[in-house]
DNA sequence: TCAGTATATTCGTATGAACGGATAAAGCAA
DNA sequence: TTGCTTTATCCGTTCATACGAATATACTGA
């Protein structure tokens, strides 16, 4: 029951729901990709995204100086279920649209050896 | 986003999955009879009652003194999906169990004219 | 080694929620 | 009306969590 509340915890934050609509797909990206996506300081991306993977959402790969997050792939079946009505009831929301396009973007300007 | 980070919110507490679970079916309760199954004071079960009740899980009905709760007939899409997966993760779960036998063995003491 | 960059974590603060006793409101019975 | 019962709400307290600046850590390239 307790892990059952804790999922519920990891969704019931706009921050969080955000970044889970980010990952969806199968692209992964780097902490200062999200900041920009966000528009948001780079301790709460982090910490959130550090959030998420505790609770069995995301991975991490360490790519150098960066960190990659991706949605872990054969996600647990309740966690999978969740992310499925996530994106069905989510899929056209505004800020959600706003965020792709601030991180498309973002990618189109990125020279990919720097963040900035 | 709003709306979905609010009934994430409202499913991420135990003691509420505890009323949706001893809710689930069709039968009603009055908040005395949920008090005794999950052994919490009034106060507490009231409230929570109301939250559920304000996030569009729950409908109300007076009966004299008494209030009956029951799950909304016709629950919004999201909501029912949620409901099915709580369901579905939580059927077995030990504490669940335990509220419906407290909730049961009380019922069958019960003289219908009082509560305690 | 040193300088620069990306990320994680610490810190103090502020907001939100849950708690349970106590009170208030509403209905029933006499 | 007067008591009794059930439920809702108020209150003060406590605990959890989000925030963002600042600091610490880790890696890269020179």
């Amino acid at each position: 029951m307790k892990t059952t509340v804790d999922i519920f915890k990891s969704l019931a934050d706009e921050t969080r729901l955000r970044l889970l609509l980010l990952l969806q797909g199968k692209a992964e990206f780097c902490v200062c990709d999200l900041m920009q996506a966000l528009d948001m300081p780079q301790s709460t991306v982090s910490r959130h995204l550090a959030y998420l993977k505790k609770n069995g959402w995301l991975h991490d790969r360490p790519g150098g100086v960066w960190m990659y997050y991706s949605l872990k792939k054969e996600l647990p079946p309740f966690l999978q279920a969740q992310l499925v009505l996530i994106i069905t009831i989510l899929a056209g929301n505004a800020t959600s649209l706003a965020d792709q396009e601030r991180l498309a973007s973002y990618l189109r300007t990125k020279d990919h050896t720097t963040c900035s």
